[in-house]
DNA sequence: AGAGTAACTTGATTCAAATCAATGAACTTT
DNA sequence: AAAGTTCATTGATTTGAATCAAGTTACTCT
């Protein structure tokens, strides 16, 4: 647990012991490709820290996937508002390369979150970045073109671009697959 | 201070001692229409519960402003990123109507995080909203039409077509104004 | 009230990306 | 290794919305 006692201990100033009770809450899972961390239409009752692998959250409009967010290792995972709520998910939440998972379930992070203030900080600063990183993709969507939408993205994660197959990629840049293989087209054969 | 105390009572079990000292620490401004609450380039210190007005985040990019959410009333509104981690903000939010405010700088927020528990785990449910509510409108975005998102913009807040000027609203549907003004009339002219 | 400005509408044209359709490449699976 | 899938590319066409360019209408202000 490595990655996840470094990613806690670089956004609070948590004390050692606290530390080791926080990350007991959590256990070990692993996924296989294909598998699935969580079900469009049940209610969201964990989330998951990816010590390894991609995951990507999507859902089904008009009979086709849509891909929101990939995440990978160093990053959390659940369906927020489910999660928080207990609202129904319409998030379909699947391993798109084996996984290795540290998952906490509701009840176990509700409870953290009222024994250990440190807890409580930490996902404050969680729903922060998350809502930060959304508000940034956001912005990008309603005011700049696929093409630059995807270069930041090969400049950003370009180990995304080996792992994760282009369909899921071009979904969560909102452009249709065809779109994205003309966009690489071009980048790869620029006018010489 | 009413529709703050209703807000903060409704989200979490709060005894009346408590509230009024989380109250005690926000301040009534008011703002006269045009009027800055935060102006991009600086780092953002405060936050703000609308009282009543509406407010505008806007962002200039490529020489156009850019709105990408209005306040109304019974809604917090601050630079989100900026206020937390006191990175550079590059919004401005301006009022867009006569304003009355009830602000908490970043100081008193923080300090009154350690000492009412309450405040922190209302911040919390505050953080998962605001997330949850910019997921909503980010899918949209992604799998809606233009069309699409005015209708239901209208049918949810049509209260904000009548005090908010429409190239703000378009702006904030991701469209131009000359497409909002074309759907308004595809709209109140259907085939007949 | 009338000048001046800002906001909105309408039309013509362009453009980015979607859709439809087909082919080619790369994995699985036995 | 051949068959079956799934995934990616390419081409032709359509479409939603942007842009460019005038006009209108509606505020504001002294």
């Amino acid at each position: 647990m490595e990655l996840l006692r470094e990613c806690i201990s670089k956004q609070v100033n948590i004390d050692k012991a606290a530390l080791e009770r926080v990350l007991s809450r959590f256990e070990t899972v692993g996924l296989k490709k294909g598998d699935y961390f969580l079900q469009s239409g049940t209610i969201c009752r964990k989330m998951a820290f990816i010590e390894s692998g991609y995951l990507r959250m999507y859902d089904i409009a008009n009979g086709k996937e849509i891909t929101f967010w990939i995440g990978s290792s160093g990053k959390f995972i659940t369906s927020l508002s489910s999660f928080v709520f207990q609202t129904g998910n319409f998030w379909n939440i699947q391993a798109i390369t084996d996984c290795k998972l540290y998952v906490i379930s509701r009840e176990k992070h509700f409870k953290l979150s009222e024994q250990e203030p440190k807890w409580l900080e930490f996902d404050n600063l969680l729903l922060a970045h998350s809502f930060a990183l959304l508000e940034q993709s956001m912005f990008a969507q309603l005011h700049t073109t696929a093409q630059q939408r995807f270069e930041v993205l090969l400049k950003e994660d370009p180990e995304l671009f080996k792992y994760v197959s282009l369909q899921y990629i071009a979904s969560m840049l909102g452009i249709t697959p065809e779109s994205l293989s003309r966009l690489r087209k071009n980048l790869t054969n620029p006018i010489s």
